[in-house]
DNA sequence: GATCCGCTTTTGTCTATACAAATAGATACA
DNA sequence: TGTATCTATTTGTATAGACAAAAGCGGATC
């Protein structure tokens, strides 16, 4: 039914995550736990090596293996293109380009995003609606270097952020989220008052160390939150992952 | 160096993140790759599950290994102790108990929290300051059945997040990030206006199925942000985390 | 006391082999 | 035509054995 392996990684991380094994508490050996499981030395060090790679132990040569230090707390937060999330969860999705312009990166900007000035780029506002209603304010940069194509892209039919995600591999993203106060122009746009609490989702992501999108996506807060589980259980990722937020 | 397995790893991690692999491409079979490597199926297994415990690749018997559709954005955040993340930075961390009292639990917050009525709870409000300046508040909820020990516990020189987290071990907890606008009492204990975005944090841990705790922490939008990186490339928890955002 | 050397223990990696489980595709059959 | 069965292929798991790398420890030497 289940292996061995994955019997002696549940029952290790059990023990820690009850607290019976208290951080800094030395792990059997490999040796000792093959006596123990009647295993074979490789079968131990496969449950092993996964407890480590899950952070949940450290291992040292000639030392041994122990629990590691708790995690506070580590969450992991999907994070989805809005249409395909809306589309998932059963809801009507639109959106509208509102701005779509080519310009030259001005020197506040580049050095917000940590680029040179000068770089040809695709600016883009853009307002999603779900149900009818606004739900998100996008804006959007693109940096033309990275993504010739979308020089010519009209986005009419595909949202820029599915779009890049087919078009574009990228190799790192930083998002930051926070908290920001509606100003009379984006109020009015996602039909809400001045002033009022929005949610921000901030993301740049990279190929390399070349910027390729950064984009601002404003949610009216009294119709949107970020929710992320974390059970230190789980094991890789599950086929159908839990749906979560998105932006 | 590297070890062969490593090599593999990365060689097929490579070309799945710059795009050369594109979602659906059958990843060569293992017999295949242990030709191409001159090494046994078990190091070039290594590689694969590896990969496939990371859902960039999925494998079928029979069938093949085959590279994941995108996996669109996944970020993890490190959501730490406000007091250890303070003092982690070099600022100054204080905190002051406004409230505490042990009530019995109504029905509306039982709702809330998804336990039964009339378990006994502490009830904990608590402001914090950061290099003196009010940071943040947090309401709280230990349920003390749980945590018998909070009942005497008066949190003067620990502040109960971290206090919590040394006592109890949880196996679940969940998140929610949402902004809202201060209302006039939490506008003065966080010497703000009225109708300012705040961010709130929202954490409930369970140990099993029962709730332990449920605290709900706001910070000053103008003051705050919660951010996290995600690079596909990243092996394993690295020994040091990287810093991020704290509640 | 300080430094270097070699011994020993533990983990890390790799191999060659074996059998089990899943399953796509082919074949036989009703 | 539809269904059951067989077969070949691929992945999943496990084993026993081997050597390498890291690192604590003690002893020899200066």
């Amino acid at each position: 039914m289940v292996s061995i392996h994955q019997r002696i990684f549940e029952d290790i991380e059990t023990r820690i995550m009850t607290g019976v094994w208290q951080p800094g508490h030395r792990i059997p050996f490999e040796h000792e736990l093959v006596q123990e499981y009647r295993c074979s030395r490789m079968t131990v060090n496969k449950a092993l090596s996964a407890l480590a790679e899950r952070g949940m132990i450290t291992r040292r040569r000639k030392v041994g293996s122990f629990v590691a230090s708790r995690q506070i707390d580590r969450t992991v937060m999907d994070i989805q293109d809005i249409s395909t999330e809306a589309e998932l969860a059963g809801h009507d999705h639109g959106y509208r380009i509102l701005r779509r312009r080519i310009e030259t990166l001005d020197g506040a900007t580049a050095a917000q995003l940590g680029e040179t000035t000068g770089s040809d780029i695709l600016r883009l506002h853009c307002l999603h609606t779900v149900d009818g209603k606004p739900n998100a304010l996008e804006r959007r940069i693109i940096m033309l270097a990275m993504v010739p194509s979308a020089r010519t892209e009209s986005f009419a039919s595909v949202p820029p952020g599915k779009w890049l995600l087919d078009m574009v591999p990228w190799s790192k993203a930083r998002h930051v989220i926070r908290a920001v106060s509606a100003d009379a122009a984006t109020a009015r746009l996602l039909e809400t008052e001045r002033g009022k609490a929005c949610l921000t989702l901030i993301r740049q992501t990279w190929q390399g160390s070349r910027t390729v999108t950064h984009v601002e996506i404003i949610h009216p807060g009294d119709r949107f939150q970020f929710a992320g589980d974390f059970h230190p259980t789980e094991r890789g990722i599950p086929d159908q992952p839990p749906r979560r937020s998105s932006f």
